[in-house]
DNA sequence: CTCAGCCTTCTTTTT
DNA sequence: GAAGGCTGAG
């Protein structure tokens, strides 16, 4: 192995031959990272501060200075991200860098269709969504009879719990234990199910999301050859968002940069909001400790907000103990000061939101440049009322993705049981499409066919347990099928194969909006066309699932105001940035809070004050239903209340202003009975 | 056994 | 306002 660290690629002054002015173009901070040698190196990246830009120019620089750009390797978070950085490296470069880049699922991925028998992986695995891994689990349960158990959690939370187990490489015990301490009593049942589920995987050569990562790791483990290949082809490993990482995950990229040791992580701690999904706080907070010789740099200018806005960030952030010092300077104008605005109700809430929104766009801001970011999803949901009625046109980030509807699903099951005739998930799937076939026959059926070294042979024997009534659609789906398998490794062939075998017809049957998938479906066909291998486009599929839906428009992309949840916000920023239902319980949220402090809530609302440039305002509702309590009075956000008052404007709405005002004390008579039992904590 | 329709419940964040 | 559970008809 060319273990050799830094003399691989040893970097040489880029001279007089570099097209790039880097002491031009980036700030003394962001410079010093752009040209650090190799080794270990922490990039603390403030909101704002250029971090992008930053990791750019040092890729730039990197291959500048003689790193064949395929030997870089960039870790992200979000398949954006990746392709983003990519791209801006390219131009900088002026020409293809084909540095590898992607999420560590996506990498993941790849690691295993190399190298995947190393684990006792098929070739041709499949992967699992989340919703298949729902299904595949709760199959495992209900045969060690506990579906049917109401004691037992949902397949659901069980999936959670075993998910965590993974990303956190700890015991279910601890995890038991420390999250879910309810359910302690079920540890022997539980530990049961992980295990059949994850044989049950192997057996079907089907891996879910989380094996795309922990069977990487093993392979690394377990085989001296696999580890020492990649830690030969990838001499430099940059790792963004590196506070979001989990230990998983710490622990694949110290294997992939054990050798050389040219390792650049790059993150804010204040910024660390995934935690629920086993983030590691700790990777980044004690990064130093794992790599005692790793220096460490701070980007602290921030380019994008107002001194407002930043003084009010840092006021909050102060509030955690966990963090790097740190603070934002602002390299912009001064602004408006953010406002604090209470309002009666949710209703009023919105109202006011949509009327503001008018009159910043009346000012000259563009809708696009205007944000509303809400802690949960739910939380937008009068405001969307609003927006409609008064035609204000909005875009939500986040909802129903494009990959995760069921006609998309459906249809490419088909070419799932092409790719892997062992995938009882697809295969369910598809057999339930068929008229009069449900959960039990499509149970029934798979078992026979199943059995078989060659499932797909069986489907065109007659002897299949199959009701009458649905012998036709097995006739259809053997048919369909064989289309489907003449047209090998053409994934986009195939999809056309699908329609053209009846699934147009079944949509125009299911659907009133079959038109619309039909063309969903014709879309992805051509997107399709340039993969040469099924498998591929498949995990393409999955992995990639909540990319934004295909224009079949054709019409120009509208200005659309955006409505999105903080976490699907990061890395964002809008000129103007509205944050509603700032109550406790809401945001911070109470679940949330319930699995232990409140700083990362915090982080949370630090990311969404962050995102704004220039017009910064907090609202919330005095009063608000809350599930069978039609009207109680909200206690303000923490985050509010502990901000000093001369670092906000607050506003005060004419009651009389907004939608019909309402009477004060909103109970329905016929409800006072639920107030008499006097389970209500709230009264205030 | 399927499937439609009516019920309740409970609203987190996502590769 | 979606999703899951339950019921009863075919």
């Amino acid at each position: 192995m060319t273990g050799g660290p830094r003399e691989e690629y040893e970097l040489r002054p880029a001279g007089g031959a570099s097209r790039i002015d880097y002491a031009a173009e980036l700030n003394p901070q962001q410079l010093e990272v752009a040209m650090a040698g190799g080794g270990p190196l922490l990039v603390i990246a403030g909101a704002g501060s250029g971090k992008t830009r930053t990791l750019t120019y040092r890729v730039a620089r990197l291959v500048e200075t003689g790193v064949p750009p395929g030997a870089i390797l960039l870790l992200t978070f979000t398949n954006k991200a990746s392709s983003e950085m990519l791209a801006r490296a390219e131009t900088l470069l002026g020409g293809a860098v084909s540095a590898v880049g992607g999420t560590f699922h996506h990498a993941g991925h790849l690691a295993l269709r190399r190298h995947g028998h190393v684990v006792g992986l098929p070739r041709n695995f499949t992967i699992a969504d989340r919703d298949d891994a729902e299904d595949l689990l709760g199959e495992c349960m209900e045969e060690q009879a506990a579906a049917t158990d109401k004691r037992f959690p949902k397949p659901q939370v069980v999936l959670d719990m075993i998910s965590m187990a993974a990303n956190t490489l700890e015991p279910m015990k601890e995890v038991v234990t420390r999250r879910y301490p309810m359910h302690l009593d079920l540890l022997q049942e539980l530990e049961t199910w992980q295990g059949t589920y994850a044989a049950r995987k192997m057996d079907l050569g089907i891996v879910d999301f989380d094996d795309l990562l922990t069977l990487w790791l093993r392979a690394m483990d377990q085989d001296a050859e696999v580890r020492s290949e990649f830690q030969r082809r990838f001499a430099y490993v940059m790792v963004d968002e590196y506070q979001d990482t989990n230990l998983l995950q710490a622990k694949i990229v110290d294997h992939l940069a054990a050798a050389h040791r040219n390792l650049m992580v790059v993150g804010d701690d204040a910024q660390s909001i995934y935690s629920f999904r086993g983030a590691n706080f700790a990777n980044i907070i004690k990064f130093n400790e794992r790599y005692p010789d790793a220096k460490m740099f701070k980007l602290e200018i921030n380019y994008r907000s107002s001194p407002e806005i930043l003084a009010l960030a840092n006021a909050s952030i102060e509030h955690n103990s966990q963090q790097y010092a740190k603070k934002l300077v602002s390299e912009q104008p001064p602004g408006p000061l953010p406002k604090l605005v209470p309002l009666e109700r949710p209703d009023e809430q919105a109202a006011y939101l949509a009327q503001r929104i008018r009159d910043l766009e009346n000012e000259g801001i563009d809708l696009d440049q205007i944000a509303v970011l809400y802690r949960s999803h739910y939380l937008s949901m009068e405001l969307q009322l609003e927006l409609s009625r008064r035609g204000i046109p909005f875009e939500i980030r986040s909802g129903i993705r494009f990959f995760e509807q069921a006609h998309i699903k459906d249809a490419s099951s088909y070419l799932r049981i092409a790719a892997n005739p062992m995938d009882e998930l697809a295969w369910k799937r598809a057999l339930r499409l068929l008229p009069k076939v449900g959960k039990a026959t499509a149970a029934k059926i798979w078992a026979a066919v199943s059995k078989s070294k060659d499932p797909l042979g069986e489907l065109s024997k007659k002897k299949l347990p199959a009701p009458k009534a649905a012998a036709a659609g097995m006739e259809d789906l053997a048919r369909t099928m064989q289309a489907v398998l003449a047209q090998k490794d053409k994934p986009s062939a195939q999809l056309e194969a699908v329609l053209a075998g009846g699934f147009r017809t079944l949509l125009h049957d299911t659907y009133e909006n079959a038109n619309s998938r039909i063309l969903d479906l014709e879309t992805l066909a051509a997107y399709a066309t340039r993969f040469q291998d099924t498998s591929q486009f498949l995990a393409e599929l999955a992995l990639y699932s909540n990319a934004v839906e295909p224009d079949t428009t054709g019409l120009p992309p509208e200005r659309r105001l955006v409505l999105s949840t903080i976490h699907q916000a990061k890395g964002l920023e809008w000129q103007a940035v509205f944050v509603p239902w700032l109550v406790e319980g809401r945001f911070p949220d109470a679940r949330a809070l319930g699995e232990g402090s409140d700083e990362e809530e915090r982080r949370l609302f630090y990311v969404a004050v962050t995102r704004a440039r220039r017009h910064l305002e907090l609202t919330y509702p005095l009063f608000a239903r809350e599930g069978q309590y039609p009207s109680l009075r909200q206690r303000p956000s923490r985050f509010i209340e502990e901000l000093p008052s001369r670092l906000v404007m607050l506003v005060h709405v004419n009651r009389a202003w907004g939608p019909a005002p309402r009477p004060e004390a909103d109970v329905d008579p016929d409800d006072t009975d639920r107030w008499m039992d006097g389970k209500s904590p709230y009264d205030e």
